[in-house]
DNA sequence: CAATCAAACTAACAAGTGTTAGTTAAATAT
DNA sequence: ATATTTAACTAACACTTGTTAGTTTGATTG
């Protein structure tokens, strides 16, 4: 059984209280309390609050970094590289709906990593827009706006950790062929 | 010529404060340097940081919920009345690029006002699920999950504040057709 | 000219902020 | 049994927070 370490905890409860606050509302006797214990105790696990907001959010960008440099370098025709896409967001927000959170709307306060993170954003969304550009060059999608393209799905997938709790019904395979059905054929009937 | 009161300069400030670091991020003295001014000074036009939040999440819900109701009771096909909830989302959007942060991501922090934030956003989620319901059961529509379908749109939708400042040469029918057509067509070819 | 008013100011407050230092008690390893 | 480690504690710090009270200044109005 993998156990988790004390500080994994903290890193965990965190995040879930970031995700109803947001970073700067959350104080450290707030976590403190969540976890049942003083707030200075919290510092026997971890060495600032900005840390823990660095390993929530730097993990998950490596994550997503990783993730979509094996979609990138496969050989598939796009249509199914954006599936994988597809499958890739809902994959890492259904196990971590409340560090997606703050991935989404508190990487503002990062402080010395915020350049990383930057690079790291760029870069997913540059090997994403290469992707639609090489759909749209292979005749494989509608030769739209590629940023409004990009935009519209990515947006989407941005926000499937909103989403996803109050859908526990719903499993990841079913989930993302809807939405990949529905990202690339749209509503229309 | 419509003068701008002083109240109004500092909520359209902080609203712009807001969005760059979040509602709690900010503090009063933030605001009163962006205003060139001493934090106190605020007080003779704001009661209070909490009402600031307000004034721009509340005023922008309504408008909404006004312009969802117009949509709601014209007698135009489904496809149709997305395509003005397009231009709905684009028109709010493009006019206060500011405020949308607010009310994507600060909600939380109203306090008296939150219920009734909570019963404008439930009250549109509810027109928007009906207008996709009743496309599904004309046949105008495929008939996927509502909610997946409503989740997918409304995300792109509530986005739009993030993107529009990056795309300043696309004029507002530009944006909302080529969306419109996105959300409706798919990215298939 | 006197009175009013809008809008700034200084000074201060009580409460809350992240964090450090030093201590204690129980569990684990030698 | 002794030593070490883990993880909690209390007390305090320097600073920041939203906000209030009271004052000053320059423009507008009677």
């Amino acid at each position: 059984m993998k156990q988790e370490t004390r500080k994994e905890e903290i890193i965990k409860t965190a995040a879930r209280l970031f995700k109803e606050k947001g970073y700067s509302a959350v104080t450290m006797r707030d976590l403190a309390k969540a976890m049942g214990i003083k707030a200075a105790s919290l510092y026997n696990h971890i060495n600032s609050k900005q840390e823990i907001l660095k390993e929530i959010i730097i993990s998950l960008a490596e994550e997503f970094t990783r993730g979509i440099s094996i979609i990138k370098s496969s050989e598939k025709p796009c249509i199914e590289k954006l599936n994988e896409i597809v499958a890739l967001h809902v994959s890492i927000a259904s196990k971590n709906t409340y560090g997606m959170a703050s991935l989404n709307n508190d990487w503002m306060h990062l402080e010395e990593q915020l350049p990383y993170y930057l690079e790291l954003r760029t870069n997913y969304e540059n090997e994403f827009r290469n992707i639609l550009k090489e759909g749209i060059k292979k005749n494989e999608i509608i030769d739209s706006d590629v940023e409004v393209l990009l935009f519209s799905i990515l947006s989407t997938l941005r926000s499937l950790y909103l989403w996803i709790p109050k859908k526990e019904d719903l499993n990841s395979e079913e989930l993302t062929s809807h939405l990949s059905s529905i990202l690339i054929n749209g509503i229309n009937k």
